[in-house]
DNA sequence: TTGGGATATCGGGAAAAATCGATATACATT
DNA sequence: AATGTATATCGATTTTTCCCGATATCCCAA
């Protein structure tokens, strides 16, 4: 766990709102056909909609996200899905609190 | 509580090792003449010193992480002391876990 | 009130990040 | 094999951050 590369790829509010969304996809985002957001996350398509960014800048933060730790990404089909992963938040939460 | 501005100030090496130096400042720090460690911190001069970065470029990054509020100061007499707001890396800890 | 020391602010050059369009890759369907 | 769709990567431009030296401000002591 990276602190400065995380601290990094959270200094960034399209991906810090990436992220939020993350966290409640079903309230975010409409139905999927090939996938369920508890298992796999959401699909870049449907998050760089969202964003209102190109795909390419959306793919690479995911990208960074990713790297960093914070998300999982699993690829079916043709689509990549991204989901939070939730216990490096955690891990995170306490590495602010004890260690920082 | 600014995330965004939280996370820049976190995101970089120079600021973190200073927050982390500030943690235990007797450990890190030589005896200072007019101030307590724990009342006020330390001032910016042995800061600078430890960093091997200018005076201009610590007292920047002092700012930023004072922005942030990430740390406090207190002015006594030429100097001006920091110290860690443990109180705001609580508050982000709760943040990370809950709401980010 | 003048000089010196500590800190803050200003202006700038170099490095890194943001963001895009274009292109490449990977997979599915026909 | 050829086409279409989803995502990743590349190259380039703009914006932001890093970090410095120079200068200004603030405070103390003589």
């Amino acid at each position: 766990m990276d602190q400065l590369e995380i601290f990094k790829a959270l200094s960034n509010k399209s991906r810090l709102q990436i992220l939020s969304w993350l966290k409640e996809p079903e309230k975010y985002f409409p139905e999927q056909e090939h996938a369920d957001f508890e298992k796999v996350g959401v699909c870049v398509g449907q998050i760089q909609q969202k964003c209102g960014l190109t795909q390419s800048t959306v793919s690479e933060y995911l990208g960074i996200l990713l790297k960093a730790g914070l998300l999982e990404s699993t690829r079916i089909g043709q689509w990549t899905y991204y989901k939070r992963n939730e216990k490096a938040f955690e891990t995170l939460s306490d590495l602010v609190k004890t260690t920082l």
